[in-house]
DNA sequence: GAAAAGTTAACGAAAAGTGTTTAAGCACGG
DNA sequence: CCGTGCTTAAACACTTTTCGTTAACTTTTC
């Protein structure tokens, strides 16, 4: 009822594991095998995978659909997508076309191969002109 | 192994309360009751609160809370109250005046209305001076 | 190229989370 | 006082997560 995602073994693992120790190291110390460490680190990292996800979708929840970016656009060209999107319901966007980019690629990397999108892209915008992909 | 936290059900709920839908007319569409329905974005809320939690906890991990930046003070006045607070523990903030609030409203947009911080916020320092805001 | 570090797959038991119902409760405006 | 909107609690069936094992596999490092 209190906690966040994590829990306590999970914690305990990254905790370790930011002191820089190895999976072995910490498998000795909480007395569990190497493998059980790794997936618990695993798990942790999905986790806040999750977390991060959860929180770009209520996001998305106050800001509005702009446009979607099909399958297959040149990355570069995404920006001036958008641009030219954002203008039509008079809004400015935040970003210039670099940040737009790095953005994208940020929250999105799997849909980035190379200087493609491999797969369609929503794009949601506030009325401050922030800017996330859904 | 794709979707982050809230279930397709809390979803559907939370959008159509930003709607400014009720509970009954929710449960109505989604043929259920709307003690349901409650159950649902209570247990939304629940998770979002909980995504919020295992980030904090991620800045944390490398990181020392340094202050809380209570709700209604001016924002040009949360760069003071961040260097006197590191002052304290004689770590040296990586940005100046300026930066800190262009960093404070870029990660927390939601926080500042006008010139006002519309939300208690917590800072978080590393030992590098790197500052976040929880 | 060998040792150490890390990953993966398959499986099981225990724990936690979800959607639902029913039935009761609070606050508030008309 | 009634209706509306919202909250709460207990109980249930059901699904997902978690932690753990073993054993093999890949990557990194010296």
């Amino acid at each position: 009822m209190k906690d966040g995602l994590l829990t306590d073994r999970q914690m305990e693992v990254l905790r370790y594991r930011k002191q820089g120790l190895t999976q072995q190291q910490i498998a000795d110390i909480i007395s569990t095998s190497k493998a059980n460490v790794c997936t618990i680190e695993k798990s942790a990292m999905e986790n806040i995978r999750r977390a991060k996800e959860t929180l770009e979708f209520l996001y998305t929840l106050d800001a509005t659909q702009l446009c979607t970016v099909p399958t297959g656009t040149d990355l570069f060209e995404v920006p001036s997508i958008i641009f030219r999107e954002a203008e039509k319901i008079n809004v400015k966007v935040k970003y210039d076309t670099i940040s737009l980019i790095n953005r994208l690629r940020e929250s999105r990397a799997q849909c980035c191969k190379a200087r493609q999108v491999c797969e369609d892209i929503v794009v949601y915008i506030t009325d401050q002109g922030e800017i996330y992909f859904g």
